[in-house]
DNA sequence: ACTAACTGGTTAATCGATTAATCATACGCT
DNA sequence: AGCGTATGATTAATCGATTAACCAGTTAGT
């Protein structure tokens, strides 16, 4: 900067005020600093700008489970967001534990971030962080800054598979205490009218009982007149469907299979998964706004105050969830019989 | 820093060789500061630090897709050992574009990292960035810093086969282009003996021909007596898989299937997929080593030389992959009838 | 006893950008 | 002419850590 100001006779601060807009420069003299900042190939410096405005433009992603499937979405969403309000991401993962999670926010602190974006998970405490945090999980959870809509998610399955005749559902879920997949079951539920009979797996508590590679044993199910099995992730969903297929079961004609999230691998699965899909870019982009929206009024915020209140909350707090009908969900086999009225479980 | 050194009554500098542990300083004072460091809760602004020293202790890690379902190994791998080394990790994603990629690249060196990882793909070209870069592609691309032995990979899933007594393989890659895949494909045909035949197929080629969803005319390939089907990633491996049960084809009974990168859904698909395991962790290990080593003696190399030269080497070029045996692969079905000596293809 | 070397510490400059305070002109108005 | 007010640019302080240069005592060597 000093050599622009330098080549063109000027002092330091006209060139900062040029290149800024903020200060009062001439406009052809604007023109030559832009002009010579150009052809210097001038890059300006953030460590010398972050010392000054105590602003490192840099945003915490802060994740349970790197390992989750539905991570590259959500990262790619968070750059891309993030990119566009003018700040870097850096990435913290706390391989599943507590412990490692508060180690990789003090990391992401030190290197003083502005902000942070957590995805949080069963035990994820966020204790007195010196800057603004977004929450993504469910609109459900207090503290939640923005998320999809996952009890709607659950509603628009449930309804879908309720008008194409079913009558007899298994949900299957993964980790009773996730707040998404019990908003997304609650929704489900929600969602299946009254002559309707369902039954709830889950199956982190089924596999601590008969061993990761358990088999679901979702033909006994299918014998006792279960028609549609919904599951809360594709993961799941792409279990039960190559469990089903190995007993021979035909997926739809016999029984329909719907997943959530629309992982990579659900449109090209045969048959492709019927499954809702969340709008990752959206909800970045709604988290992202509400973070740099607190980051840049935070100035004013905690002169006057105490400090800027943790959790910031977006414009809205729930996106909606699109429903993807592929080749898994079909009508009811036998839309004979129906059950009793009354809930089972 | 100051306020630790006016609390004790002593410089701000001998705060500093204290806690760096570089000047002179002696041992009890040294106690007392970091005593009243801790006291205080100082945490060392890396602004600061960045700005005197020139060094920002974040790397960048670019990636061609962050869709890529191998992506959350890469990045939890890359974060693990960047974090070890001292380093914070700002991920860049280009989203398939190159254009995309060239400013995520420039958006990072704005940014001041160190150095940078980077996954290529295609037409990725490094120009001129001012620091040290790893690559992490294939054992065969120069300028590849470290990475899996792609080649031996497909050689020992090839040999696996062979060792089952299959004769007639169907060789499964998506992107020509790749080098990756190109690695495992040779390495694979590499271990296919002279009594063997094969055949490859490249799905984005049969894809623009016939559409996305189109059938991968499976059925056709194994009447004509194909009893192993190995694909380049476990994506395709499902997709084969599904299609193969699909059409009432057993798996492993009647033909094998094998793919490739120990995805998240391998184990617990049925049958569950024999596949190559990469030790992403060790990669990520040595590329950061290679990176960090590069960028710590940086300075002396910068100095009596024109610049450090972009890419780095590592110890080890090449991470040996594991072949992971499960229940997709078996005995050939018919172990009749030899085929003529001489490759197709 | 006088110098050399060492020990433990301080001073002050520096990295690069930002910004409040200041200054010098020029202009408009009565 | 004289005063107030824009305008355009400069000065200098500041953010926090690092580090070369320097300084005051103490110890050792001859």
């Amino acid at each position: 900067m000093s050599m622009i100001a330098d080549a063109l006779g000027v002092s330091s601060a006209t060139v900062s005020n040029a290149l800024s807009g903020k200060g009062r420069v001439s406009a052809d003299l604007v023109d030559k600093i832009r002009k010579k900042a150009d052809e210097l190939g001038y890059v300006p410096s953030n460590a010398g700008r972050a010392l000054r405005t105590g602003r490192s433009n840099v945003l915490g992603l802060v994740l349970p489970d790197i390992s989750n499937p539905l991570f590259p979405q959500i990262a790619q969403a968070m750059e891309t967001a993030a990119s566009n309000a003018g700040y870097g991401v850096l990435i913290a993962d706390s391989r599943g534990k507590v412990t490692t999670q508060t180690q990789a926010i003090s990391r992401l602190i030190e290197r003083g971030v502005d902000g942070l974006v957590v995805i949080p998970r069963r035990g994820t405490r966020i204790g007195d962080v010196g800057c603004p945090v977004a929450m993504v999980d469910t609109p459900s959870t207090p503290g939640n800054t923005v998320s999809a809509d996952h009890w709607e998610g659950g509603a628009k399955v449930a309804r879908h598979l309720v008008d194409l005749g079913h009558q007899n559902f298994l949900l299957i879920g993964h980790d009773p205490a996730s707040n998404v997949q019990n908003d997304r079951i609650g929704g489900m539920k929600s969602a299946l009218g009254r002559n309707t009979r369902h039954t709830t797996i889950w199956l982190e508590t089924l596999m601590h009982e008969r061993g990761e590679r358990a088999s679901l044993g979702l033909i006994d199910h299918v014998q006792n007149g279960v028609t549609a099995i919904a599951a809360v992730s594709d993961l799941h969903a792409l279990r039960v469907l190559t469990e089903l297929q190995t007993s021979g079961i035909k997926v739809p004609q016999q029984v329909s299979v719907t997943g959530f999230d629309d992982l990579i691998f659900s449109p090209v699965v045969t048959p492709s998964l019927t499954t809702v899909h969340m709008d990752m870019a959206r909800i970045a982009e709604l988290a992202i706004a509400a973070l740099v929206r607190e980051i840049e009024q935070g100035k004013s915020t905690v002169q006057n105050g105490k400090a800027a209140k943790q959790t910031v909350t977006a414009d809205t707090s729930k996106v909606s969830m699109e429903l993807m009908v592929r080749a898994s969900s079909g009508p009811a086999a036998s839309p004979d019989a129906p059950f009793p009225t009354g809930e089972t479980l």
